[in-house]
Formats: structure tokens, C-alpha cells, sequence
DNA sequence: ATGCCTCAGCTCCTGAGA
């Protein structure tokens, strides 16, 4: 079983980009983020016509949430119960006997901002529910783009970007906390290479530098680390024309 | 350099992203 998170900034510029990566990689589940369109303009038809089922959790102009699925997604839940939010970032389901969680983290502009606090109230939100998410379903994947660098071989300039947004110790704390409830960075499982990223800036060349960040990650519960055979960030489709500045995080699941 | 790209929208500038 394959599973993959994108953060694919506009899905009316990507839909193209999303069906033709679908073709190459026809991953059993996909979680979008920032679709940045209402429910109604979502293309439902163009990805059941490849064989994917889709929940969309969309907002106009900014976030937006979707999961693709080849088998039925059950128990759909849109955004974080109990923490009120006017904003589309989370959407979750079971797939084939796993509760899998698609989640577009809160960017925080700039710490001690007012999004930066709402970044912070947000992950602690995250966090008391996925612990109670954990407890009933043993079998969890929490996937997205997370806006937080783990610590700083996630950053291309760990010094010029010491304490900026993505890499404060706040974010970094809570971002150990859901570690803490029994996750794992699927990612870090594996050797990889070094100044692996996920994201890089549009402007100043910082692809072709390789000047990015590890910021969309994959997370697996307890019962599901000894199953991951692989965890993977495909570049390819950053080296596309019109690309997301985001790349896609492909994991592997050995199925029991 | 309060910019550099890219995208959406009450669109020819502004806000937001990261």
C-alpha cells in the first residue's frame, strides 16, 4: 500500500501535474493541500475517470484539503473536532483498515505575529485530538505539509535561518509533542541523502540551488513503523513548468 | 531589498505563502 502527501499550491494550475504524477505513481491514497478552490469547481470526475475516489474539504482563495483514494474512504471528518476554525486544513478517513489524516499546517507568517499564536493554538488542537485518534485506531498515518522543520538538517541555511518561521524551538516543541504520542518520522526511518527537502522557494533560483526545507512529512503510528518499507520525496515534479514549490512525500506500507 | 516568485481576486495592485 502506497500513501503520498502534496501540497500542491492551487489545484486548478496542478490538476493537470496531480493526474499526470497519478499515472506514474498510482499511489492507493493522495492527500492534497492548498487547493485554494470551493468544493463546487473541485474536478471529482477527472480523478474518478483514473480510478480515484475523492473527499474534498475546499475554501475560496486560500488551504483547502482533499483525500484521493483507489479504495472507499469511510468515516470522512472534516478539520479538527473540538477546535473551532474558520479554515479548511484537515481532512481524514479509513482506507483500507487505516485512519489516515491529510493536514495542511498553518504557515505562521512570523513569530509573535497573531497567525504565529493561531499556529501554536492550532497544533495543540492537532494534538489533543490525534491523541484521542491514536488510542481508537492503532493503524494512523498523520501526512501533510506541516510548515515545521524538524531541527536543521531540514534547512538548507540552518544559520542564516536560525529561529525563523518552520524552524523555531516553539514549532520544533510541538512538532516533538506529536512524536511524543507515538509517531514516527517515516522519512528518518530510512537512510537518505543529505539536504533532502520538500520545499523551495520560487524566487532566486532556490530549486536549482537546492536552497529548501523538509517541511511535508509523513508520520506513522507505533503499529504501523515495523510496515514501512520505504519513504520517499519525488523531485521530479518540482522540475516541472508551472510547478508547486512543493514536492510529493511518497511512503510505502507492506500490507499485512 | 518591507525584494526576489507565484497565485487568487470585488484583478493592472494587494495579501499570503514559506
Amino acid at each position: 500500500m502506497k500513501l503520498a502527501t502534496w501540497n500542491v499550491n492551487s489545484l486548478t494550475v496542478r490538476l493537470p501535474q496531480v493526474l499526470d504524477w497519478l499515472m506514474i505513481n498510482p499511489v492507493d491514497v493522495l492527500a492534497l493541500q492548498e487547493l485554494k478552490m470551493t468544493d463546487d469547481k473541485f474536478p471529482f470526475h477527472a480523478f474518478q475517470q483514473i480510478g480515484y475516489e475523492a473527499h474534498c474539504f475546499g475554501q475560496k482563495t486560500y488551504n483547502g484539503v482533499a483525500l484521493l483514494s483507489r479504495s472507499p474512504a469511510t468515516g470522512v471528518t472534516r478539520n479538527i473536532p473540538g477546535f473551532a476554525d474558520d479554515m479548511a486544513r484537515v481532512i481524514s478517513a479509513y482506507v483500507n483498515g487505516v485512519r489516515v489524516i491529510g493536514a495542511y499546517f498553518p504557515n505562521g507568517q512570523e513569530p509573535g505575529s497573531e497567525k504565529f499564536e493561531y499556529k501554536m493554538n492550532w497544533l495543540k488542537g492537532l494534538r489533543m485530538w490525534v491523541r484521542e485518534e491514536l488510542a481508537m485506531n492503532p493503524r494512523l498515518v498523520l501526512m501533510g505539509d506541516y510548515n515545521i522543520t524538524f531541527d536543521d538538517a531540514d534547512v538548507w541555511d540552518p544559520v542564516g535561518l536560525k529561529d525563523a518561521i518552520h524552524c523555531t524551538e516553539e514549532e520544533r516543541y510541538h512538532l516533538r509533542a506529536l512524536i511524543a504520542l507515538g509517531l514516527h518520522d517515516a522519512h528518518r526511518l530510512f537512510p537518505q541523502m543529505p539536504k533532502s527537502y520538500s520545499w523551495w522557494d520560487y524566487r532566486d533560483f532556490g530549486f536549482q540551488r537546492n536552497r529548501g526545507l523538509r517541511i511535508d512529512h509523513i508520520l506513522v503510528s507505533n503499529a504501523l513503523k515495523p510496515l514501512v518499507s520505504s519513504c520517499v520525496i519525488d523531485k521530479n515534479p518540482r522540475g516541472n513548468e508551472r510547478p508547486s514549490d512543493h514536492a510529493p512525500v511518497v511512503l510505502e506500507l507492506l500490507q499485512p
